[in-house]
DNA sequence: CAGTGAGCGAGCTTCCGCTTGACTT
């Protein structure tokens, strides 16, 4: 016989809550939701007022069979699932699913893991809050209904096995608007000036002032006549300007930025951040990771207050509770905080130890003071031109929670990083070392990090701690968006520089646009996005989550019934699917991108049945179109009728060998040359496909076949499927189009058949399969 | 390493939020 059985939805936070409680009370979970809507027709009844038929999915029937058991054997069932919309549904799907008796059944509510959180909530015991259900109903049934009937709109409409909803769609949204407004970025370039003064330190130390121009010039010329009339300028300090400032500390961790700060200083993608939390949350390290609370009990502010001043001292110390800005926090949960903050590090893996490390800091600095600066300004007059340096300074009076922690930041490439100035007076003179004009160019905006777009459907109110980390990596699956490295470009720029009365005119080199971990849209992407938002605006918007989640709201409060509101959206929403079924066309991404020199006719980007192509001419004329397919990094975005004229270019025939044509083509590997059925690859970074010629082509072809021949390193003739091969890493095994790695300490060519068999059948020289 | 929504068509794909393992390598 159990007394009190109470349900939480995570395994680890039952064992804690368990030491609080004591014997009489037996604590187990439920791993989350124990129900979901069936997926047969749409798991919604439409014809009758949207009665949902909920199903226990199998990964769940063991769990609701062990609840069962237990719910037997106990006098009294504490439902303790989440403070939230969805905890008081997970509370009400146990009740229906376990069929528990309302007498014997009380729903208690901690917005923290502590002794006298889950005592006084013992105490406050309540009934399920049916409307609360009702609205996570609503929720529910809306978004199934969008998923299930966008996505077949796309299957028909555009590829099949797409998909569509709610939060993903404009999660692609934003990515595939941020790359156009970068396509279409016209850098604009200006002048920037920056002088090196020299002055005597403190000490009689020579120290050069960095400073820069109080404007940018618009143009070269106006640069270069600044340049000629600081010629034998006088340079004299005509002001000093001190001010105090004061930095404060970030909040504790949320889910969001906890992403945001390890993607930045630890290199991490989302759920790789996610994996190490769960695991030391598991470890009972730190509190729960999915949250968008930045509360802190009051014991964990206690032993933060008790930490700080033992590690830095009373000066040090600001305890005070934050408050959320997040548009629609729910703060069933506490901040995400280590369990005992008197613990500087914990045992465990390399990213244990350094994601802990990052919540540590971030949850000490967080109750830690003020950092005090003085900022110094310094303007430098120059007597033969109006325009005035400014040189910067700033000095810590006083550390506070730097000394523990910096918070970064998404901005790259900050210029003028600010240090230290000598002591300096009011109309002192200084020498002038060397002024520089560089002309400088404005940048797009930032592409998203996986990290900075959870950061921004934060800030819009879509998507929830739990999700953002599988959100990106749907958008992913479904080809919509890639994350990768891009290549940065070079250009080039004036730079002018006036020194011992000399300017001297330089082009310079700069590299620009360098991507590392970038999400960018791929062309199916964007041709979703733009489907999606040619014929469903309302759901494409970015205020239409936090528009339902107002009416959810409502529902929660009582004042709206969860099936009006999903009658009153669902009705023209499925009209609107049924409409677009019926009248919209197949929809390929066509873009005309201009005409065919040669022909006049047409040349058209689009999508094909195996991926982006361009052809020459369309369906309707007579003459056939010809066809040619995107290489790989182009995009039907972006490209130009040049590039799409040269795809057509190749295949080409540049001449014979022994009687046989060679053909040249780009294909699945790259660029080729195709010469009596073999393909031979061009050299990366040396053959150029449209330039190539026969005799460097029969070059390629004699040099394959000597390494080809040196491949062979033994046969044998009683085991033809068996070879020791050279390959590009070295000597390998092939058999039966299996390639073995031979152990290290053998000679290749005197491996005989047993030993070889021996090496396959070894499991540790399996071929590993590629994690992507 | 070609083909490129016209050609007959079973059955499948899909949502968001709550949770962990169960599988591989």
């Amino acid at each position: 016989m159990i007394n009190n059985l109470v349900i939480v939805e995570s395994p680890a936070k039952a064992r804690t809550i368990e030491k609080f409680l004591g014997k009489d009370f037996r604590v187990t979970s439920s791993m989350g939701h124990i129900r979901d809507l069936s997926k047969k027709d749409f798991g919604i009844d439409l014809k009758n007022n949207y009665t949902p038929e909920y199903i226990v999915p199998n990964d769940k029937k063991k769990i609701v069979n062990e609840l069962k058991k237990l719910v037997k054997e106990a006098n009294t069932v504490w439902l303790a699932s989440d403070e939230d919309r969805e905890g008081e549904a997970i509370a009400w799907h146990l009740f229906e699913v376990l069929k528990l008796d309302p007498v014997k059944t009380r729903r208690i509510v901690f917005g923290e893991i502590t002794r006298n959180a889950i005592l006084e909530s013992i105490k406050n015991y309540r009934a399920i809050d049916k409307n609360l259900v009702n609205a996570q109903q609503a929720r529910r049934v809306l978004d199934r209904l969008v998923g299930f009937e966008l996505s077949p709109v796309l299957w028909k409409k555009v590829k099949p096995a797409l998909s569509a909803g709610r939060v993903q769609s404009v999660a692609v949204r934003l990515i595939v608007e941020r790359e156009r407004e970068i396509i279409n970025f016209k850098p604009v370039s200006t002048f920037r000036t920056t002088g090196i003064f020299n002055t005597k330190n403190s000490d009689g130390k020579n120290f050069q002032i960095k400073s820069e121009l109080d404007q940018r010039f618009r143009d070269k010329s106006t640069a270069f006549e600044f340049l000629g009339k600081c010629r034998g300028a006088e340079f004299r300090i005509s002001d000093i300007i001190k001010k105090p400032a004061r930095k404060s500390p970030s909040p504790p961790f949320t889910t969001s930025t906890l992403q945001q700060e390890a993607s930045r200083k630890l290199g991490f993608s989302v759920s790789q951040t996610m994996s190490v939390a769960q695991r030391l949350y598991e470890s009972g390290f730190i509190t729960y990771m999915r949250t968008d609370s930045v509360n802190l009990s009051q014991l964990a502010l206690n032993v933060a207050r008790k930490t700080i001043t033992e590690e830095f001292g009373d000066k040090y110390v600001n305890i005070h509770q934050y408050k959320t800005k997040t548009k629609g926090a729910q703060e069933a949960h506490e901040a995400i905080r280590p369990t005992y903050i008197e613990n500087s590090s914990v045992a465990g893996t390399n990213a244990e130890k350094r994601l802990y490390d990052l919540i540590w800091k971030r949850t000490l600095a967080s109750q830690m003071s003020d950092a005090q600066l003085e900022k110094t300004i310094a303007e430098i007059a120059i007597s033969t031109s109006s325009e005035k340096f400014v040189a910067q300074g700033e000095v810590i009076l006083f550390d506070g929670f730097l000394k523990l922690y910096i918070e970064s930041s998404d901005e790259e490439n900050i210029e003028d990083s600010k240090g230290l100035l000598p002591p300096l007076r009011k109309d002192q003179s200084l020498e002038n070392l060397e002024i520089v004009v560089a002309q400088r160019f404005t940048n797009p905006p930032a592409r998203y990090t996986e990290a900075s777009l959870v950061k921004k459907l934060e800030e819009l109110g879509i998507g929830r701690p739990s999700t953002y980390a599988p959100t990106i990596s749907t958008i992913q699956n479904r080809g919509y968006v890639i994350k990768e490295d891009r290549e940065g470009k070079e250009r080039e720029y004036i730079s002018m520089k006036l020194r011992n009365g000399f300017i001297e005119e330089t082009m310079e080199k700069e590299n620009y646009g360098r991507e590392r971990a970038k999400l960018f849209p791929d062309n199916i992407g964007m041709i979703v996005n733009d489907f999606l938002i040619e014929y469903f605006k309302e759901i494409m918007d970015f205020n239409f989550t936090a528009s339902v989640e107002k009416e959810f709201d409502d529902i929660a409060e009582g004042n709206l019934l969860w099936t009006k509101m999903i009658d009153d959206f669902y009705k023209p929403f499925h009209k609107r699917v049924e409409e677009t079924i019926e009248n919209s066309d197949y929809s390929k991404g066509e873009r005309k991108i201009g005409d065919d020199p040669e022909t006049g006719r047409p040349v058209i980007a689009r999508m094909g049945r195996y991926g982006p192509i361009v052809q020459i001419g369309d369906q309707e004329t007579e003459e056939k179109p010809r066809y040619a397919s995107l290489l790989k990094g182009q995009h039907l975005e972006t490209i130009t009728l040049e590039e799409a004229l040269d795809l057509f270019k190749l295949p080409r025939t540049i001449g014979q060998y022994k009687g046989k044509e060679m053909v040249v083509g780009i294909g699945r590997f790259g660029p080729y040359v195709r010469h009596d059925s073999k393909f031979y690859s061009l050299k990366k970074g040396i053959d150029d496909p449209y330039k190539i010629t026969s005799e460097r082509a029969i070059e390629l072809i004699l040099e394959k076949m000597e390494t080809d021949k040196n491949r062979i390193i033994k046969t044998f003739e009683d085991e033809p499927d068996l070879q020791i091969l050279n390959g590009r890493w070295g000597p390998y095994i092939a058999y039966k189009k299996k390639n073995f790695k031979i152990p290290k300490n053998s000679d290749p060519s005197k491996l005989n058949k047993e030993e070889c068999l021996k090496i396959i059948n070894n499991p540790s020289s399996k071929k590993k399969k590629n994690n992507s």
